[in-house]
DNA sequence: CCGTATCCAACAGGATACTG
DNA sequence: CAGTATCCTGTTGGATACGG
């Protein structure tokens, strides 16, 4: 038996889903997990954060080449979201041609390291997950 | 001066972000993390997997009943695609009326840590982003 | 340079009705 | 019970053109 640490892991995942599903409970109208999780069924956000989290502060242009295939508007629009639910900051230098910089918050960061470790999983498990679909496709002839 | 686990928690990030975004450099053509991270761009994946990790084994209608507002197509179709990629099973009995039960495989409780940490955030973070959107809003007279 | 405005296509996903 | 099939709507987001 060398199962303690998949074991311990479970109780701690238990716990946390008590915690998670019986809070639930007391402010059943407004579920502020689904609220927050809906900022990543977008296509950008995340990927507006990570390259943020890289970067540092940056301008709108340079983030807009960093983020393969966004368009300006969806930059635009992904950018002022984050804006208003606090992650990032928007600096405007009265200058010309303007210039724009843009850079997470503390809150930010946060979500950032959710993000890292998130994508960290999907990195270590890509491999698992494609082998899976193939084998799924394939029973379907 | 009493920055050092910030600071600490920052050089972490830093090195993981340097890893995810060197490796990108190498498969450039296929980023497996913005591939996986689509999973979550859909609206009901991430509350199917929290329930099934509170539930254990479920049946499709208890998951239906548990899950607030799922159509009963769309519970199919997300249920579906995370058997697709491996992360759930789905047993099926030969009895009638017929019954069939879903289960997270082990593949599918390593995302579902990593959705319970993202939860966890969410929850800890949503009094700060409300406020945050509440003050963005009223700059907008 | 950093946007906004407008238009439009694609698709996610809801409602409903029907089956093994 | 656990789906499938069909239809239909709203939203997401791309393309393009224009403005401060």
């Amino acid at each position: 038996m060398e199962v303690t640490v998949a074991d311990n892991q479970l109780i701690d995942f238990q716990k946390k889903l008590e915690i998670f599903f019986l809070g639930k409970e007391e402010h059943h109208e407004f579920c502020p997990v689904r609220d927050i999780m809906d900022r990543f069924s977008d296509k950008w956000s995340f990927l507006a954060i990570l390259n943020l989290g890289y970067s540092g502060t940056t301008r709108f242009n340079v983030l807009k080449g960093k983020i393969e295939g966004i368009s300006q508007r969806m930059l635009t629009v992904t950018l002022r979201s984050l804006e208003r639910d606090g992650l990032i900051t928007r600096k405007i230098y009265a200058e010309v041609p303007p210039r724009v910089e843009y850079e997470l918050t503390l809150l930010g960061k946060g979500l950032l390291r959710q993000i890292l470790e998130l994508a960290g999983w999907a990195s270590d498990s890509m491999e698992e997950i494609v082998k899976a679909r193939m084998d799924y496709d394939s029973k379907l002839q």
